[in-house]
DNA sequence: TGTATAATTGCAACCGGGTGCATTTACGAT
DNA sequence: ATCGTAAATGCACCCGGTTGCAATTATACA
């Protein structure tokens, strides 16, 4: 369902500024970056406070449209439609493919079975090594 | 080998402000966070600059003396003397417990044997739920 | 012990992200 | 079409962490 139709629905305002956001994640292929959002609002309609951003991407969050993942300073937005899965990212190379979303499946299980203790890992971003970027030093 | 003689063998100066934070480590029984040795160092040695214990806290990690883990919003430092494991911190009573460091030893594997891509999970801090906050809803 | 000098500190400013509050705006009722 | 009002925006400022630069200080050497 359309982002800005679950906005309508639970009683939020359609404005331009929503808009802008609502379509960009529509459009995206893959993940954006808060960076990336913002570079887009501004491009579209100067002006638009950064905190206008922030809160409409965590309204998002909250709806459900929209699903945050944060590893150290990256932080990454999807939209939910993608599915979910779990973030590979280069730090050679900055290079970023998807995993998938059962990976941690065992960790969860011997987290539960020996620590007492639940999580549930969702949409990881996970910092490493390329194939290409291993291979050349 | 004590983190202030690791800073002599490599060119580095003895000041005050090292000596603060270097013993702050070693009397340590386990992980502190930023907020913790700033506040250390000010009870001892007011006026002290945060961009002081900053780059401090920065050079004794690329030392090896000090291991910074992050998750998220979390930071957390470590006297590498303590020994290498991750942690699990209980998001509702903040309760941490250390865990083994083998934990991640099957995601390394598949992310390896499947998409050719290379991690090595040191130091995680895992944001999830202690038995008695997951009993009590 | 005194001095030269390179490293270190403190400062002030910056960065991404977040918040309280006054102004503006979307939109349901008329 | 107009209006009233609650919600959204922009603004100004806060926060933890980082950086460039001028002033200070630890240390090697005389």
């Amino acid at each position: 369902m359309s982002c800005l139709a679950t906005l309508k629905e639970n009683g939020f305002k359609i404005t331009p500024q929503r808009k802008l956001i609502a379509d960009f994640f529509h459009d995206a292929e893959s993940h954006l970056t808060a960076e990336e959002i913002i570079a887009h609002v501004h491009e579209k309609m100067p002006g638009v406070n950064k905190s206008t951003i922030y809160r409409n991407l965590d309204i998002f969050e909250h709806l459900g449209c929209v699903l945050k993942s944060e590893s150290g300073d990256r932080v990454i937005y999807h939209h939910t439609e993608e599915g979910h899965h779990h973030h590979l990212v280069c730090v050679k190379c900055g290079k970023s493919m998807d995993c998938d979303e059962m990976l941690f499946r065992p960790v969860e299980k011997t987290l539960r079975d020996k620590y007492n203790f639940r999580v549930d890992f969702k949409h990881q971003v996970i910092s490493g090594l390329c194939e290409n970027c291993y291979k050349q030093p």
